[in-house]
DNA sequence: CGCCTGGCCACAT
DNA sequence: GATGTGGCCAGGC
């Protein structure tokens, strides 16, 4: 089952099987907008629960765990690519291969690799590009100045 | 094999 | 800060 909304006028089409969710791609408009899904697809967002789930399951054994790891970051804070390869592999050595990682994040948004930056906090990269990044990150009431996430909203895992 | 590339990082200037 | 350089890693060719 598919279900297209708008969050933050950002248009997306989640895909599901059953209460599992293991694909979100982006949208050009916002014609569309599930509401019930929506709400549910906010409680996912927020507070990490909803009756519908992430499904990790399918995803690449090599970056999966990458990947789950950034699904802990809390909504509303960032993190650094190294900080993710030093809690995953013990060493910051692998933060290129985080970045590759998040590049094949199938579940966008909800798996927040937008929350992921790089260790001067500026935004660096993001497949679906950065203005939607930024976007994704105010939403979150993250404040970017020069391109520079505010320091105050950065954690450690 | 070697070589290049990519959502990086540390260090030096 | 802004650059430059060298080092890391896996994956693709």
């Amino acid at each position: 089952m598919n279900y297209k909304i708008c969050y933050e006028e950002i248009p997306l089409k989640v895909y599901t099987d059953g209460n599992k969710i293991y694909k979100i791609e982006f949208l050009k408009t916002c014609k569309e907008n599930n509401i019930d899904f929506l709400a549910e697809f906010l409680k996912l967002l927020k507070e990490g629960r909803s009756v519908f789930f992430i499904d990790f399951e399918k995803i690449d054994p090599s970056i999966r765990l990458i990947l789950e790891t950034v699904y802990k970051i809390p909504y509303g804070t960032v993190t650094t690519y190294g900080e993710i390869s030093k809690k995953v592999f013990n060493t910051n050595d692998y933060a290129r291969f985080v970045g590759s990682a998040l590049s094949k994040n199938p579940i966008p948004v909800l798996i927040p690799c937008h929350r992921v930056i790089d260790r001067n906090l500026r935004l660096h990269g993001f497949s679906g590009g950065l203005t939607l990044k930024e976007k994704l990150l105010k939403a979150e009431g993250i404040e970017i100045k020069n391109g520079k996430v505010d320091k105050r909203f950065l954690i450690n895992l």
